[in-house]
RNA sequence: GGUCCCGUAGCUCAGUUGGAUAGAGCAACAGCCUUCUAAGCUGUGGGCCACUGGUUCGAAUCCAGUCGGGAUCACCA
């Protein structure tokens, strides 16, 4: 690699010139602003101590021996005490015509032996998806295809939630209310059926608390004893009995639920190689937990509940089981990552969950570290931040949740409507104008999503549609449509590129972009952040943008230009398809 | 209250792990289609990088504190 070269020849310079022996760590290699001539730069300034010389006599100092002994640097010059290197023509015209039609460029070779697990999803089955499972969603599964770049064996997968009060809850709902209603005879999909008698649980739930409130009854004691709430109770108790009648039930309507998580799925292009359901692994933990015990790792109360002592690490205690034997939420996901560390023997688990649940994984680690499994420290939450409304949170009661389903249908009517106003689909036949509104529009979220940093926190404002102007997906997306029609009117083949051509500075620096992605895809894997990926596809696209604009391609008279540019082209529409294919992104051939 | 995260243009976000004069997009304004797709390009205005101190050649970035926002600290998941 260039970069590496680099560094390795000023560590040279330095040692043979001033005798101190660098790592190359403390080599600053950075890109060179756009004002000044050259692609790389060093800071010198650490260097001076040694050299005892101005900043600037220390940097032509090294530049000079930079230069003398790698062919690929042409030139420096110095600028205060950063030096600037300037890279050979050479070296950039071999590197696009080596890679221009690379079909992986900047991938690393998958080595079957690195396995590395990812969890993502995780939805509830008695309510439909909203936004916060798209950013979800969407981040496992593109931080899914950046491990995969960077040679990872990845196993994606699902962790069903799919037993408890809360399924309960819709369950009842519709056996008391639902007069036999089914997706069928509703029109329902199966998810937003079962998410109608949840919402209609909670509606009648509160009426008999506030009821029971009014006849003086406390708050407290009135939702512990409304009876929907000892209802649900009586429904989970008799499900965990393996109830027929119950059981039959939860699979009726579990089923109808997949069907809907499906088409979403579908619809929002994510999939899973596996997918683990909550109610046949939930018991697993109680078996680690009572070997915790018996290891005398883990406490027993009085009342027989068993507990984790964490105080030790600053954190409290933890319960695992409660006094009836019964195993919470934190029993069960020790039991599921003990089951995938003996299925796979992961090098790394990823868990992408909200950083609502940061405290959560701290515990998971430690309780699995405290009772001795070495592999606790190959486990890695992929904590994002939350989706917000400008309103807050958004809360279910109010209403003010956003649908998965219902947005991307927004997305769609947006994307036809943008399009016939633009004339862009005029000589399209149906099914392809079609297809092109779902590409645009998948595109238009997935990227407005993606390109925030996955930790941070972010907004999301449902009055204002998401834009396809500017930093954004059908910009890039946009792009590729124009370098594809551009190519197509170029029925020249694109082989050898002469050697004495000049180099604009534009070209040199969409060059320069190209040569980056490699790293980008390594630093992206390494910070398990779409968010790199996506605001570099959008920095090539801008670049070749002004690029296309000033400089003549197809019409240049020159072959050896036309070629050259031609190249370059070709070679930018291949990475921001590959770009935009770690992110899940279509790139559409016209638009 | 304890712990953790965040604070950059009017708004939404970048800022390559400490480097040069802090950048994009949106919104506003002014231009550019008889020539390769105008979902594009060019230009103008807009900043106490929350505040204070420290570390050093050099800080939006690291450390400490203050202020503001969020999350969490359940026999919910």
């Amino acid at each position: 690699m260039l970069e590496s070269k680099l560094c390795q020849a000023v560590i040279e310079a330095v040692q043979n010139l001033y005798g101190l022996q660098l790592a190359e760590k403390d080599v600053s290699l950075q890109k060179t602003r756009k004002e000044f001539e050259g692609e790389f730069t060093i800071a010198v300034f650490p260097f001076v101590r040694v050299s005892k010389k101005s900043p600037e006599a220390t940097a032509t100092e090294i530049g000079q021996y930079v230069k003398d002994n790698l062919t690929e640097v042409a030139d420096f010059n110095v600028i205060k005490g950063f030096l600037n290197l300037q890279i050979t023509k050479e070296y950039w015209l071999k590197f696009l015509s080596t890679h221009q039609n690379e079909a992986n460029f900047g991938f690393t070779k998958t080595e079957e032996s690195e396995v590395v697990m990812i969890e993502y999803s995780s939805p509830n089955t008695n309510k439909p998806l909203h936004l916060g499972h798209v950013r979800n969603n969407l981040l496992g599964w593109s931080v899914a295809q950046i491990l995969k770049a960077n040679g990872k064996n990845v196993v994606k997968v699902n962790l069903v939630n799919d037993r408890g009060i809360h399924i309960c809850k819709s369950m009842l709902a519709w056996q008391k209310w639902g007069n036999s209603e089914t997706p069928a005879s509703s029109g329902l999909k199966g998810d937003h059926l079962a998410g109608k008698y949840y919402v209609l649980f909670d509606k009648y739930y509160r009426a008999e608390v506030a009821e029971m409130i009014a006849t003086g009854i406390e708050k407290e004691i009135a939702e512990k004893q409304a009876p929907l709430m000892l209802a649900a109770q009586e429904m989970l108790r008799k499900w965990e009995a393996k109830d027929e009648v119950i059981i039959k039930l939860w699979e009726t309507m579990n089923a109808w639920v997949y069907e809907g998580f499906e088409q979403t799925y579908h619809r929002m292009g994510i999939d899973f190689d596996k997918t683990y359901y909550e109610s046949s692994t939930y018991l697993l933990g109680k078996l680690i937990v009572e070997k915790g015990l018996s290891d005398g790792k883990l406490i027993r109360k009085a009342d027989q509940s068993v507990w984790a002592d964490l105080t030790a690490d600053g954190l409290d205690e933890k319960l695992l089981l409660r006094a009836d034997g019964t195993s919470v939420y934190m029993t069960q996901d020790l039991g599921t990552a003990h089951l995938r560390h003996e299925e796979y023997q992961p090098k790394q688990m990823f868990y992408v969950v909200g950083n609502e649940q940061n405290y959560h994984f701290d515990v998971l680690k430690l309780v699995l570290h405290k009772l001795g499994y070495k592999w606790s420290d190959n486990i890695y939450h992929l904590s994002y931040g939350m989706v917000e409304l400008p309103a807050g949170k958004m809360k279910s009661r109010e209403g003010t949740v956003v649908d998965a389903d219902d947005l991307m249908d927004e997305m769609e009517k947006t994307a036809y409507e943008k399009a016939l106003e633009l004339g862009k689909i005029d000589d399209f036949e149906n099914e392809e104008a079609k297809q092109l509104y779902a590409t645009i529009a998948m595109g238009a979220l997935k990227y407005f999503i993606l390109k925030v940093d996955p930790q941070k926190n972010m907004l999301f404002n449902p009055d204002e549609s998401i834009d396809f102007n500017g930093n954004t997906g059908p910009f890039i997306q946009y792009t590729h449509a124009r370098i594809k029609s551009l190519l197509k009117k170029a029925s020249s083949d694109l082989c050898n590129i002469a050697a004495d051509i000049e180099i604009l500075p534009k070209e040199k620096e969409i060059i320069r972009l190209l040569h980056e992605y490699p790293s980008v895809i390594k630093l992206a894997g390494e910070n398990r952040s779409p968010a790199l990926i996506a605001n570099y596809a959008f920095e090539l696209a801008k670049e070749y943008n002004g690029f296309y604009q000033e400089i003549t391609i197809l019409k240049e008279e020159n072959d050896d230009l036309r070629n050259f540019r031609l190249s370059l082209s070709v070679f930018t529409a291949n990475t921001i398809k590959s770009a935009m294919g770690l992110l899940g992104i279509e790139v559409p051939e016209r638009m």
